[in-house]
RNA sequence: GGGUCGCUAGCUCAAUGGUAGAGCUGCGGACUUUUAAUCCGUAGGUUCGGGGUUCGAGCCCCCGGCGACCCA
């Protein structure tokens, strides 16, 4: 990095920038050193965890000795010294905590010196010694031997404000270690994915792992990400859905078959749109697009109850949203027409759908199919209007190319949209397995491609292939996981991922 | 894509165009029972970056960066 010119005195030290904070804590490292003390220690003689002391301990009385010696590590976050005794708290990572009190007579002058000069908030330590209760009956260990477990070089934030939003998503493993919140939505992610795993296994489907890199991107109409492989010296694109190689799956004969895994999507990110997303898909054989939404609801009211025990939840804002029960289901030209106050079906003319649009002024692009049109209006007539959760039925079919026509309705295809607190949620469908009509459509949807709509489909000649050998009938659908989050605890979807795709920062 | 708001000390935030402040954190000191300890003392700033207007800019104007919200 630096040249070699000159002895290390006269290079200027890059940390004398530093703030402060950051200054004094490396000194600190560097005393601990000096002092005979691993500031990183490994092999700790660490007997037990906090939570196992507080579930071994749960009531005992004021300032008692147990005689019961452990050895525990937690992060100091929160130290007080009144002179001769020492308290600070340590949080395990999991969140339990347990007071740690260091006083002369059991640490002695030096070790005791050595805390106060060296440990700061954000440390973590070990600290072994008795469990007994205070004189004001908090759990805590009374040290004999305390020891630095790893030296934190940068201040914690502030224990008692919250940290701004765009703090907490850049630095999550802050985010993590002082908000409980943190911490609580990972897990009830996990609570929930498991919990969907669980519902679909034990109705019999199959988790299978389909290609992230696609040579050609299908199964949604979505910008993807183009990259490069030097193998085959071949562009792919990371995938914007599964939904074709899932349907492989199914014509080879596995009958009921999901995915949980990342889609990736060159498109914009808001409250409600990341780039990677989780998403659910499962397709089963000789299911139809009801059999599909009933599954759908049971998959999410599994999840509730798994990761909060009620099919009600309370969202930080106070909003209950109730899960319960079956959910009502609306016609998408019906709710339309009744909104605007004018019968919209799929024969209404372009250029009267055009007029609505404009009316409300609505930008829809020249290439805008029909179905795009009647989907825009009813985006902005109808949505707002659902609470709770609502399955919109029956799309246009040119909106919709891997759908099977409607079996009675002409020009809507067995599709819906659920609806949780106006976002969308998941989409179901009765598969189309004709490959005659799959080709049209696809070559319709190539034909928009061609004329510049970068979210059409490309002709997949290996999925006709597929279906050609023959499809059996089935349902399918796909949902978002984050989504499902995001309505399950009413947060925006950059807290429902742990790490969201952030803008760099320009400095540092 | 359009609009509005924001970015100031480690963190959270103040500051009519006129000496950049507070709380917590930090540092020094006192205290053997504290719970966001208390008390005394004290340090800490490229006001997101660049340009402009002005005697003078954290504040006004322009360009750029990052973020939040609203709209289409």
């Amino acid at each position: 990095m630096s040249e070699e010119t000159g002895g290390p005195e006269l290079q200027p030290d890059p940390e004398d920038d530093l703030p402060e904070q950051m200054r004094i804590r490396r000194e600190k490292r560097e005393q601990l050193a000096a002092q005979g003390m691993e500031p990183y220690a490994i092999g700790l003689p660490i007997t037990t965890t906090i939570a196992a002391i507080r579930a071994a301990h749960p009531d005992l009385p004021i300032d008692t000795a147990t005689g019961d010696r452990v050895g525990i590590a937690g992060r100091v976050i929160f130290s007080r010294n009144t002179g001769k005794l020492c308290f600070a708290t340590l949080r395990a990572g999991e969140g339990t905590e347990i007071q740690a009190m260091l006083s002369l007579a059991n640490v002695g002058e030096e070790q005791l010196a050595a805390w106060k000069d060296l440990v700061d908030i954000g440390d973590h330590v070990f600290v072994a010694g008795e469990v007994i209760t205070s004189k004001r009956g908090e759990l805590s260990v009374l040290a004999d031997e305390w020891r630095m477990a790893a030296k934190a070089l940068r201040p914690l934030p502030v224990a008692h404000k919250p940290l701004s939003e765009e703090t907490r998503v850049r630095m999550r493993y802050v985010d993590l270690g002082v908000r409980p919140g943190a911490q609580q939505m990972a897990r009830t992610r996990v609570a929930v994915v498991a919990s969907i795993r669980q519902s679909l296994s034990s109705r019999g489907y199959l988790e299978i792992e389909t290609p992230m890199l696609q040579t050609l991107h299908g199964g949604a109409t979505a910008r993807p990400f183009v990259t490069h492989s030097n193998a085959f010296d071949i562009d792919v694109f990371l995938r914007i859905a599964p939904e074709l190689f899932l349907k492989r799956a199914v014509a080879g004969g596995l009958e009921r078959v999901f995915e949980v895994n990342r889609n990736f999507r060159n498109e914009g990110a808001d409250r409600t749109h990341s780039p990677e997303f989780t998403m659910l898909e499962f397709y089963q054989a000789y299911a139809d697009y009801q059999d599909i939404a009933t599954l759908t609801r049971e998959l999410i009211q599994e999840a509730a109850l798994a990761a909060f025990g009620s099919l009600t939840v309370t969202h930080p804002d106070g909003t209950e949203l109730d899960l319960s029960g079956v959910w009502p289901q609306v016609g998408l030209y019906e709710s339309l027409s009744e909104a605007i106050g004018e019968t919209i079906t799929p024969a209404t003319e372009r250029s009267r759908l055009l007029e609505l649009c404009e009316r409300d002024g609505i930008d829809v692009a020249p290439t805008a199919v029909n179905g795009k049109l009647v989907e825009e209006l009813f985006e902005h007539h109808v949505i707002s209007g659902f609470t709770g959760p609502t399955f919109v039925m029956d799309y246009p079919v040119d909106t919709s190319p891997l759908v099977r026509g409607h079996r009675t309705k002409p020009g809507v295809v067995e599709k819906w949209d659920l609806y949780v607190n106006g976002a969308e949620t998941g989409t179901g469908y009765s598969e189309l397995i004709d490959p005659v009509i799959q080709r049209e459509r696809l070559i319709e949807q190539a034909s928009l491609a061609d004329r510049g709509d970068a979210e059409a489909m490309h002709l997949d000649e290996d999925f006709l292939r597929a279906m050609e050998h023959g499809m059996p009938p089935m349902g399918g659908a796909g949902v978002g996981i984050d989504r499902v989050l995001m309505l399950l605890t009413g947060q925006g979807i950059r807290e429902t991922i742990l790490f969201p795709l952030v803008k760099p920062e320009q400095r540092q």
